[in-house]
DNA sequence: ACCCCATAGCTAACGGCGTTAGCCGCGTTG
DNA sequence: CAACGCGGCTAACGCCGTTAGCTATGGGGT
């Protein structure tokens, strides 16, 4: 609290002026956040073209998360102030997911799941300093790619 | 610390005669953390039968992590102190895994991942309350499941 | 047998944290 | 023009990990 106070020119007792508590400031950062999963999602739904959709989604939320962590973690390791949310937010940001899995609420947690962990533990330098990472990354998209394909046989094409 | 010291009936400085910070402490809980996760993924690989390997491994991942979610924490997310970790621990934990996806390195990477994320989100409770997270596991094995079936489909039987 | 010193406890205190109490000046409003 | 509230401020509280420095106890060497 005292370091967000100085960056704004302020002292920290009188960043309880404007926010009830250090939770309600994490709250905000936890919904600019959401906003900016939404627009990165959305960014790379819309140049999927003839890639493999869930590689393009997935390689955008890794790079979402690796271009600003600390937020990624506030965002993301933390019970969500859903309260302190602009209404729709959450649904928006899952909605390129959603489409991509064709509704299927089982693998679009699933994946999300996957996503979340690989980017957690390459953020928590978890991984051996040689991995290949892209592969993993690559090799997940595809089992995922593949259970769609299976599960939609009976459903459309 | 002054927390712990207390458990041990002894005042907190008195810890700093046994270990030399807190980082230390947490690593010597994070060494306890991974032997209990090599037992219990040994254990879970003996009990695999006729049921689906990977099934069995990510049941019992789950189970171990919401057994002790502070020490699963502490000890699957932050860096890892190797140097204070028992010779062969780390390789030991990953062994049952890596001996179900047949070696394939990106696979258990993957599903490692996979694990992590669900756990972790389960954890922080980032699910929506009626989630069936059941369902959202059993799907994530057989996703996986397939691709071991479709990769070593040049390589063995 | 005795001395010595390492071990392992203790209290006091430091700087940093989030937070509260209480003060003050300024600008807007009736 | 007075009143009030908004948004700054300082001082201080209780918590945190940690350090300095004191002390008693007990085992080993001469």
């Amino acid at each position: 609290m005292r370091r967000i106070a100085e960056r704004v020119g302020i002292r920290a007792p009188s960043l309880y002026k404007h926010f009830p508590d250090k939770a309600a400031v994490e709250a905000g950062l936890q919904a600019q956040g959401m906003v900016r999963l939404a627009q990165d999602m959305e960014a790379a739904e819309a140049e999927i073209g003839d890639d493999p959709p869930l590689l393009v989604l997935a390689s955008a939320y890794r790079q979402h998360a690796l271009a600003s962590p600390h937020l990624y973690r506030l965002t993301h390791t933390r019970p969500l102030a859903r309260a302190a949310l602009p209404e729709g937010l959450e649904d928006r940001a899952a909605m390129p997911l959603a489409r991509a899995v064709h509704g299927d609420i089982d693998i679009a947690r699933t994946f999300w799941a996957f996503a979340h962990g690989m980017v957690m533990l390459e953020l928590d330098g978890r991984f051996p300093p040689g991995a290949d990472l892209d592969a993993a990354w690559r090799t997940g998209c595809e089992a995922f790619a593949q259970a769609i394909r299976i599960k939609s046989r009976g459903g459309s094409a």
